[in-house]
DNA sequence: TGATAATTTGACCGGTTGGTAAACATTACA
DNA sequence: TGTAATGTTTACCAACCGGTCAAATTATCA
């Protein structure tokens, strides 16, 4: 037999398990720094220690490679909005929201940047999976918070748009972590940004959240 | 002589200018969609409308015309940011601020992504322009803002993260605009995102930068 | 151990890409 | 108008890139 990567009906080898490992991991380091079209199988190969011909063996084609690996972190990517709770104390699930947002940018850059490059450039491979998975959740979550603004319980607001602002700001860490580092300069170089942005963010969503009596238009005016 | 894409030190022709602007708009499209590695010179050049040696004949290399853009650019890019007055109405000029980097995000979104691809894969040809002109200007503005803080006009935060979530907030609707459309659903088709975006904004940010007494930290305890 | 299946690699192929050379066309201007 | 400078194009090249093939190597297990 000659096509064992179209093993996907058999049984996996202890072997086949370890080289797919090996080669996504290459791949998510590859082609989060450069973008699907930015990214050579040359490069992902030297990253994991293995020919070029062998990564083919594994996966048929780049877009296979790419495919495996969006489907393999986009799971896990979603998991911090899937533990948003509607049962829940309203602002400490934002706050732990954006917390863990944060950790994840900081511990998964990677992951954020792939993403990142993919939607940047019009999300050729993953359009399906926005418009699908990832705006029902969003839809879900968006119906939770809409509840608790009716509620009383936070402010009133569009909570797309909240979402979208949560994962901007969070994800910006990760994804312009460059851009962070030469604004904040030099000596910034451990993780003490990721708690300064914890400390502010959390300050700026959930004051913006408490309910108050005057609509905050009234302060656009003074002068 | 024939080496006119040198003509740096003498008088531009007036075909000159045409054709470099026309190519730097195709580079525009093209660069801010694919990013530098993925673009080819065959493609700016159909957008361009002239043939790829043609392209050459003007800039050098694919890097030049890359630099060129954006030299081009920056500039008018940070323009936003320069008008941050430190004598105006503080929650005015930053609600002023936010708006005008909506509507940048609106009405320039290639160049925003042009930006975006470059951050994203490491900055490797703008690196000195964030440690730069960047980095000084946003530590000018930092400064002013810290003054406001300073003298009670706005709540005490980080204004470099201050300037980072206004960036990132904004600037997701221009990068990300895919996902963006995909959430909110195709009945979003117009510009109807933008206002609602502002809105959202605008009050994020007015509401979490007033001054009050109780530190927003008591909320988290409860429960 | 031996035979069979699974894995790995070097050599190679066709298409693409950044860039060049030189001939050709057009413009500017004396 | 003539000519020199400027602008444009066709043909081409070498390097790169995604992918194939067949041979070689290694693992599996009767």
């Amino acid at each position: 037999m000659v096509l064992p990567r179209a093993a996907k009906t058999q049984r996996r080898t202890r072997i086949q398990e370890e080289k797919e490992e090996q080669i996504l991991e290459a791949a998510l380091e590859v082609f989060s720094a450069n973008g699907f079209r930015g990214s050579t199988i040359d490069q992902i190969a030297e990253v994991a220690g293995m020919s070029k011909p062998n990564l083919l063996y594994y996966f048929r084609t780049k877009e296979a490679m790419h495919r495996a690996l969006i489907d393999r972190v986009l799971d896990t990517w979603l998991d911090p909005l899937r533990e948003f709770n509607a049962e829940g104390n309203p602002v400490a699930e934002i706050r732990s929201y954006i917390r863990r947002k944060l950790e994840m940018a900081r511990d998964f850059p990677r992951e954020s940047r792939l993403f990142a490059n993919e939607v940047l450039q019009g999300a050729p491979h993953i359009e399906d999976e926005l418009k699908g998975p990832l705006k029902e959740l969003v839809d879900e979550k968006a119906e939770v918070i809409r509840a608790w603004a009716k509620a009383g319980k936070i402010a009133k607001c569009d909570p797309y748009h909240l979402i979208f602002a949560i994962w901007s700001t969070t994800q910006h860490y990760a994804d312009f972590d460059v851009q962070v580092r030469a604004v904040l300069g030099q000596e910034n170089a451990g993780d003490g940004r990721f708690e300064d942005a914890a400390r502010f963010l959390e300050r700026l969503f959930v004051d913006g959240l408490q309910v108050r009596e005057q609509p905050s238009s009234d302060y656009t005016e003074e002068i």
